[in-house]
DNA sequence: AAGAAAAATATCGTACACGATATAAAATAA
DNA sequence: TTATTTTATATCGTGTACGATATTTTTCTT
């Protein structure tokens, strides 16, 4: 058979699979909070920038609205965060963090170290990771237009 | 704020973006012959080596029987495969090829070229792309306990 | 200023993912 | 050989992803 048919050989298989493994590495640290990783990323966002309209976190996570929103909406019954219309513009929806969203980000302080060490390997350094950072930067840039 | 928490330092974050968006650079090639990614796996699996149970197609994809099982009940509906009771082990669960399953294979021969073309960047070239696979690689394995 | 176009968000339908659990068959133990 | 355990698969519930489409508000045209 070709060798470009060869799972193994498939860039895209391989990312998909670390992918899902890294979110299952991340699955037990966030669970006991009640957060899911992409609820987590949104975190992210917000704890850099509080007060922000759908469509930036949405832009930030390289995501659509029309999945960001019904994400957004699970966290809001949550108490996580709120979500409000803008004054400015109303169509935007402004989303703020609430003391309990605030409060996870001490929580969750020691998240990055743990799933940090549990992927550490022979050709995954501290020192080789910049390396493996620019490649996927740029891929993700290529696919995205950039 | 912590480095840590930076959204642009977190490996996993940029795998998740990365899985994402190759997926989606696979969307148009894909959708054209009624397929879906993770389909297009099973087709990558089943071309190897044809008449395999479930888990093995599972295993291979690191994927667990629930999330497989109704993929390819999907896919038999289709008339792609079929799945019928071993001979053997009346447990296992054989999945094999249909004419139209083994005629896909010349039909998406051209897609790993396309979407292999699509991602070619500055750090990433067929010179380098092995030093990526290694990384990744390394991290599924050390994710899966191998 | 009235109508058209664009922008921001939301809704809908389908297909994954996956933890938890169920079921049936085979292998093993007592 | 009967009871227990293990294995292979499937079902169920929840939460993403995302293409397609709808709705509302703003901006742009004329």
């Amino acid at each position: 058979m070709k060798e470009e048919f060869k799972l193994d050989n498939q860039l895209c298989f391989r990312l998909y699979t670390a992918s899902r493994l890294m979110t299952q590495a991340y699955h037990p640290l966030l669970s006991e909070h009640g957060l899911t990783y992409p609820q987590y990323l949104v975190l992210l966002v917000l704890w850099e920038a509080d007060a922000q309209p759908v469509n930036d976190i949405a832009h930030k996570l390289y995501l659509e609205t029309n999945t960001v929103t019904p994400l957004l909406q699970r966290m809001e019954k949550e108490g996580i965060l709120t979500r409000k219309r803008g004054d400015k513009d109303a169509r935007q929806m402004i989303v703020s963090l609430t003391k309990k969203g605030r409060d996870l980000q001490k929580k969750l302080a020691d998240v990055p170290f743990k799933v940090g060490g549990a992927v550490l390997c022979d050709s995954v350094t501290p020192e080789t990771a910049p390396t493996l950072y620019k490649m996927l930067n740029d891929i993700i840039s290529k696919l995205n237009n950039e």
